[in-house]
DNA sequence: GCGATCAGTT
DNA sequence: CACAACTGATCGC
């Protein structure tokens, strides 16, 4: 199972692209099971030791300090604890025990259900016998682009029976899922971020790892390539593709539309036949302002609490890669420096060579007015005890959550009626923070490229809402 | 003991 | 409530 399949060679791709049966609304599911059988481990491992133990903490930031030694790395289990205002260990609250055992009833609870659900028997659930539908995970219709050997954020599925080329939009899990230092299926096509992402967080061998410029025109497997900054991420990418018999794609990866990508000229030279689209806000209730009203915002806020407070700690909460330009702009406008981060984070940050950006950071917290920290982190307790181990440097903390969903209609793009949890000196404001695009923008980026089919690639596993969203295509392109 | 995958969290 | 994107727990080799 381990073929060498050309272009011309790669059938498993419909020809005629409609196996999906978006457009054309014939029912085929059965695109989707294609038989890849999962050829995992088929092939010796001949990757060579190049990268060093340091860098196989993953992309997890915060694996490369802290107080539990594992496998020679150090892990920390928890912030706090490892700045010693908690204990670790035999914390035995009876209350953490009580919360284990309901999950763990829960999760049985599940089992239960499940060895039901797929008609199987409990013997022969626990022995292992997994449903089919469980079973067999092959890659989605939506990942493949027909007439080429392309995949695209495809790689945890094993080898993909036919394709030779496995892009990689942008650095997030949810994309890159399945690459790690063992990955031997095929070259991987991305920016040079990415490119440096997947060599520094994941030890993918370089010999797999393809960058590509953005704005160049490249050929690979006699497609014309290039990729396009997406206004999401750093290093991601929108994919434009020019396929021998004429055809045009363009898979947006995750990206956030704007005005200005309308002036691109390949997308403004090129018809677009087949657009593969983000759709995560995809509905018309999100409606949010633009990332510079977001962050003038912030900065704003920030302004006023400091004038109101200045031994003030401002706090940016993160979890990858993404956001930089909230605590950027705050630390350039109000010239808060330096900006504390840890190690891991501060690395990655640096390795995108943003110069703005590399040489703001310091590595103590106690000399630093302007945090990033963990998503995670930002909740009112874990600030409020933070706090405390900066003992009497800050007396108060302003914290920022950048996300995405935070608004509907009803509080629509009016940024001042934000109002945010506080509880003592403690302020966490949820800012509506977006890399992808709002609604408007999509059906404005839609309407300008009018293209003959849209495949959506975020919440189409459903067919409620892909219907829903197919008639909202048919509505911007009819007349 | 490890990486892969699932389920739970913000 | 949403939601993408994580994190931690569990599974399976």
């Amino acid at each position: 199972m381990d073929l060498e399949i050309t272009a011309e060679d790669s059938t498993f791709f419909c020809e005629d692209g409609d196996e999906n049966g978006l457009l054309n609304g014939s029912s085929s599911d059965e695109a989707e099971s294609t038989s890849e059988p999962r050829s995992g481990n088929d092939r010796p491992n001949m990757l060579s030791e190049f990268a060093s133990e340091f860098y196989s903490g993953g992309s997890d930031y915060s694996s490369l300090m802290g107080n539990k030694k594992k496998n020679g790395l150090f892990v920390q289990k928890n912030l706090l604890q490892m700045w010693g205002i908690e204990k670790s260990g035999a914390a035995d609250s009876s209350e953490s025990r009580v919360s284990m055992e309901n999950r763990k009833r829960k999760k049985s609870e599940n089992e239960k259900e499940q060895w039901a659900v797929f008609g199987l028997n409990q013997k022969e659930f626990e022995k292992g016998k997994k449903p089919a539908i469980v079973q067999s995970r092959s890659c989605p219709f939506y990942k493949k682009i027909p007439g080429t050997p392309f995949t695209v954020d495809a790689f945890r599925y094993g080898a993909i029976e036919g394709c030779s080329a496995y892009f990689l939009s942008h650095f997030h899990y949810d994309h890159y899922g399945g690459l790690s230092k063992r990955w031997c299926h095929g070259p991987i096509y991305c920016t040079s971020i990415t490119a440096r992402l997947l060599n520094i967080c994941l030890s993918v061998n370089k010999r797999y790892i393809c960058a590509l410029e953005l704005d160049k025109e490249y050929e690979i497997e006699g497609v014309k390539v290039m990729l396009i900054e997406a206004n999401h991420c750093p290093g991601a990418a929108l994919i434009h593709l020019r396929l021998r018999d004429g055809r045009t794609y363009l898979h947006t990866g995750d990206f956030r539309a704007s005005k200005s990508m309308q002036s691109h000229p390949i997308l403004l030279s090129y018809h677009v036949n087949v657009l593969y689209l983000d759709t995560t806000y995809c509905n018309p209730k999100y409606r949010f302002p633009s990332k510079e009203e977001v962050i003038d915002f912030v900065v704003r806020t920030t302004r006023k609490y400091l004038q109101k407070q200045p031994k003030t700690l401002i706090v940016v909460g993160a979890y990858s890669i993404g956001k930089e330009r909230v605590y950027l702009a705050i630390s350039q406008s109000l010239q808060i420096l330096p900006i504390y981060t840890d190690a891991s984070r501060r690395r990655i940050l640096e390795s995108f060579g943003w110069s703005e950006l590399s040489g703001r950071f310091s590595n103590s917290r106690h000399s630093s007015p302007l945090h990033v920290l963990p998503l995670s982190f930002l909740g009112l307790e874990n600030l409020n005890k933070y706090l405390e181990t900066l003992n009497q440097r800050f007396n108060a903390v302003l914290a920022f959550r950048p996300t995405g969903w935070t608004f509907s209609e009803a509080t629509g793009s009016k940024l001042d009626m934000i109002k945010p949890t506080s509880r003592g000196n403690v302020t966490i404001f949820g800012v509506p923070y977006s890399e992808h695009s709002s609604f408007n923008e999509l059906r404005d980026f839609v309407k300008f490229l009018r293209p003959e089919k849209i495949i959506p690639t975020v919440n189409a596993s459903s067919s409620g809402s892909r219907d829903k969203m197919q008639a909202l295509f048919n509505n911007w392109l009819k007349s």
